[in-house]
DNA sequence: CGCATTTGACCCGCGC
DNA sequence: GCGCGGGTCAAATGCG
């Protein structure tokens, strides 16, 4: 996911209660408006089956308008994205010998807006402090590349002690092109390419925590430039992902009031979204019990209620 | 047979 | 200048 591009976050006219089913709620406290969901499956059957229905056909068009906004989000992304391209390519930087190729890479890495800097390290700031002498279409670019460039992100995966692989399945396709164990962690460190698209030059490096061998870190260097692959073939990657949980996520600090949403998250619901899809069929005679067992499923899906929560503090925060 | 992964070698930056 | 350590390359290997 292009975590900048969820700060384009423009309009997201969540219909949050649009039926009375929970008027006697707070308006603001939407989590525990949508979250009372749970709560009203135990409430007498009679009366709480028409309801149910009626919540669970709201969530899923809210699902599906937030699916949407996302869409339109990656949207806006890109035509932004290729709209600073052009506008690179009538300032072009100055070339660089490729004597070196690292830094022939990094250079170009960084003229391409594709790649962040070291982990840790604030990219940006050397190409500032060698830039005093550069015209002002050369300023102007580096302007706009500070302003929506993704630089590193760390994503946290739980998983199985047991599972000592080092693949975090995102959503993206990666290339494994090396491993080395480093110094300060007895773990292997695994670096992968993405290998979706061949102009897309993200990195990734994957390394068990050191606290907690259950968690795996992910590094990620640069951004993509490529739709996420399950807006492109959202069948295969459906089927091709396995579920892991993301159980926190870090973005650069120049980017404090970042909403991150993990792509990962909204694979992980696959199976409720499966489900949803069943309750919106037309023909639908969905028996009671597995009504609720999908009320259950959605309320309970922890990613889905992520992904959720991150897109109202995001329309929260637009407003602000 | 083609593609992805593995893994040892090499490159390069950085600290001393 | 040298050694260390992280990152990358590319041949070998495995797998479907």
């Amino acid at each position: 996911m292009d975590y900048s591009s969820s700060w384009i976050n423009t309009s997201l006219n969540l219909n949050i209660n649009p039926h009375m089913v929970h008027q006697q709620l707070p308006k603001n406290v939407v989590e525990n408006n949508f979250f009372s969901l749970e709560m009203k499956k135990s409430s007498p059957k009679e009366e709480s089956s028409g309801a149910l229905v009626e919540e669970l056909k709201r969530v899923s068009a809210e699902n599906k308008k937030l699916t949407g906004m996302l869409t339109e989000m990656c949207e806006n992304y890109n035509t932004l994205r290729n709209n600073l391209m052009d506008y690179m390519r009538k300032n072009p930087d100055k070339e660089s010998s490729p004597s070196k190729k690292r830094k022939s890479d990094e250079i170009s890495s960084s003229n391409n807006n594709l790649m962040g800097g070291e982990v840790g390290g604030v990219n940006g700031n050397n190409s500032e402090s060698s830039s005093s002498d550069e015209d002002q279409s050369c300023k102007k670019s580096m302007e706009l590349e500070t302003c929506i460039k993704a630089k590193v992100s760390r994503v946290y995966y739980k998983q199985e002690s047991s599972d000592s692989s080092l693949i975090v399945k995102d959503g993206y396709q990666w290339r494994k092109y090396g491993q080395k164990v480093t110094r300060d962690n007895p773990s292997p460190r695994a670096y992968f390419k993405c290998s979706f698209a061949p102009s897309c030059t993200v990195k990734k490096k994957v390394q068990r925590s050191v606290e907690d061998p259950s968690v795996v870190v992910a590094t990620y260097e640069g951004e993509h430039n490529h739709p996420h692959p399950s807006q492109v073939d959202s069948t295969s990657s459906a089927t091709n992902n396995r579920c892991r949980n993301p159980i926190s996520s870090a973005v650069p600090s120049s980017a404090p009031s970042t909403v991150t949403i993990d792509w990962t998250k909204s694979k992980c619901s696959n199976e409720s979204s499966s489900k949803k899809m069943m309750i919106n069929h037309p023909k639908m005679e969905v028996p009671q019990i597995l009504v609720e067992q999908m009320a259950t499923s959605l309320t309970k899906d922890l990613n889905f209620r992520a992904a959720l929560a991150a897109a109202i503090s995001g329309k929260m925060l637009h407003q602000n």
